[in-house]
DNA sequence: CTTTACAAACCGTCTAGTCGGTTTTATAAA
DNA sequence: TTTATAAAACCGACTAGACGGTTTGTAAAG
């Protein structure tokens, strides 16, 4: 086998073992020695691949937002023909991957937090945008972000082991909060002061979209 | 001072200092010199008080679920008055409080998460019974779980520092999720099972999406 | 022959937990 | 109140092991 090939199955042994003893023992326990037992290198090794613990967790982080970016790129596009928005579509259905993938990306964002707070700045730009292009193509921009938060707080949940929903109800609830068309009864447009104590006009008023 | 008050006293002033470290360094940095330099005790007064660090651990979970119940309750009461969803309003309410007060109990579930995975039974448990309590008065419970979903998905964004929301977005947000009139227009009847007596029985065997 | 990938022993530091000893409070007999 | 005794709270030096990282050695690739 020639060496980088050697070089890169060295390093996504160490990563995919980076991720298994988060999953099973908790960020706490994610040490360098337990990365080489698991991954079968040696210490060495690891370190040959990877010169700090603080290169593991980013190489980490990086590679699990580059294969969650796989996922939602053709979402995307699919979803643009078919959602009325599409960006809150592809990210609802990205954390929906994330909550059910067993080593999911937010598995290595803990740990990142625990070893070094800095490192939550990746994925933080990334969720700046994605929250910028939701409001964009939002009619009601603060019922998406509830609709985004509600996906989040259903995957955060799920994924530290919080929030026992069993699995078919978190499917259900994902789908619901992706079917826009449960959502019209209530948005309100976005430029309008709260309107809370008058006249809610709850049942019709989401007809004008663009259809 | 007399044996009991002076326990306790120390008791809290570890806890005080272990919340105050997470909180400013990070759980990384959460070691019992720490909290013992924090608190003014000695390292052998901390551990004449709490066994091993999982015992700190386990306390300060613990005493956080309670000082969250200490807020909960009386809203709870007011709700019961105020609120067609009272349990609902109630948690909503009170993570509410979890995102914005600075030593929240979320912090102490970090904390455990990172050492200990297993302490999170603790609140697990205590969360099956709101969730339990919220579908039971929910004409629709699945949208109940996505407001409750929505607002822990806002907490823990604050909390992990992952989503770049302003506060006074969050707090508009929050009395979204909180204000049941907004949500009306979208409500199913609970799926035909005996939840409510004499609950007009919804047509059909599923939701439906509304034309 | 040079460079790269890996192995294994090793180093200094940090951490959870221990231990013998000291001070403070509790109990109660004188 | 005083005094004797025990128990609980507290202290801080110490230890064994784990940790991140380095160094030295070896085999394979180029």
């Amino acid at each position: 086998m020639d060496n980088a090939s050697r070089s890169e199955r060295s390093r996504n042994a160490a990563l995919d073992a980076a991720l298994a003893i988060i999953a099973r023992d908790g960020p706490g326990r994610l040490t360098l020695d337990a990365i080489a037992r698991e991954s079968g290198l040696s210490k060495g090794g690891v370190m040959h691949q990877f010169r700090t613990k603080e290169a593991v967790l980013k190489a980490l982080l990086e590679r699990q937002m580059v294969r969650f970016e796989e996922f939602s790129t053709p979402y995307r596009a699919k979803a643009r023909a078919e959602s009325e928005n599409p960006e809150l579509a592809t990210e609802i259905a990205t954390v929906r991957e994330a909550a059910n993938a067993p080593n999911s990306a937010a598995l290595a964002l803990l740990a990142a937090m625990v070893e070094n707070p800095d490192l939550m700045a990746l994925p933080r730009d990334s969720d700046l945008k994605t929250i910028a292009a939701i409001k964009a193509e939002a009619t009601d921009p603060d019922l998406a972000m509830l609709r985004w938060a509600a996906a989040r707080g259903l995957m955060l949940g799920a994924l530290f082991g919080m929030s026992p929903l069993p699995r078919p109800e978190r499917d259900r609830l994902f789908a619901r909060l992706l079917d826009d068309s449960q959502w019209h009864g209530l948005e309100k447009p976005a430029r309008s002061r709260s309107l809370k104590a008058g006249a809610p006009a709850a049942k019709g008023t989401s007809a004008r979209k663009r259809a």
